[in-house]
DNA sequence: TGATTTCCCATGGTATCCCATATGAACCCA
DNA sequence: TGGGTTCATATGGGATACCATGGGAAATCA
């Protein structure tokens, strides 16, 4: 079965509440985890989500270093303490705390952008700049990778 | 279910109480443990708090050593005096006691930071700048670190 | 007995629940 | 094929529950 797919742009309400995409819904409904798992991004100015499969990723890194050690103390800090878990109510929605209006930027748009395991949330104009960004990176990976077809654009 | 999670900042009221964040509460009422077990940290101006899953790890620390060697005879004098068991009143607040206050400079704000299996007491503005560092490493170690070393699974 | 701690209740602000409505796509049937 | 109908979704808003916080009163301690 496929993950998370295709991205939406849904508006805040009033009370910073926003609905999470119904397809994106159904992926966690099959997931089952209760309610919403956020992280945010330390590469960028967006939120990670998603729910069981994005947990065990987030665990899988912290349980390489012994637990009450320093090291893992400053990773604990750094991956469990930035994040969160809203709940989602009977209609699909969450609300958009602080740390995540901080960290993205959000005011009255959230766009949501599914990356298969997980998906991101973020201010819709900062997410047309960084996908620019990284088609052209994208392109130029492919192109210094694949040995040497055609260098037309594949779109 | 996902642990002790994001981070909050909660007031002292005049008697020297505050309330843990509800869903730190609810994580509690899961783990069954009576009241709230805290331990100063060794390495840092926090305390270490939580129920049986915080407990168990460092009961694990002192098994490491035989019983009735002085090594664990001192190891326990040392967890032990530096641990304390507050109650939690009927609102879901703590006292924060001398002993916390002395070892985070805690004065009229308490900065509660989820670490998954616990979570650490902090003054807000210590939490600050220890976070900034905590994610310099976090990013270091993710970064510089070998394709997951298999370490973390001997249990 | 005075000082501190614990229990209980009050309150303001916020989040959550529940229902209503608009929009548009899918469907059905002639 | 076309028009109407149904249905799911996104969105708005009122009512209610929950939470952090303050303070009084009872209980405990020294």
């Amino acid at each position: 079965m496929s993950g998370f797919v295709s991205h939406f742009t849904n508006r805040l309400d009033a009370k910073g509440r926003v609905s999470i995409p119904a397809p994106f819904r159904a992926v966690l409904a099959r997931d089952g985890f209760e309610g919403l798992y956020c992280i945010t991004s330390s590469h960028c100015e967006a939120v990670d989500a998603g729910g069981n499969e994005l947990l065990a990723e987030i665990n899988k890194r912290s349980e390489a270093f012994s637990k009450l050690s320093p090291d893992h103390d400053a990773l604990a800090i750094a991956l469990f303490g930035a994040s969160e878990n809203p709940k989602i109510d009977g209609d699909g929605r969450m609300v958009i705390s602080d740390m995540i209006r901080d960290h993205t930027g959000i005011t009255d748009q959230v766009t949501f952008v599914g990356m298969n395991y997980k998906f991101q949330i973020w201010e819709p104009e900062k997410f047309r700049e960084y996908r620019a960004e990284a088609q052209r990176r994208a392109l130029a990976m492919l192109s210094g990778q694949v040995p040497v077809p055609s260098q037309g654009e594949l779109a």
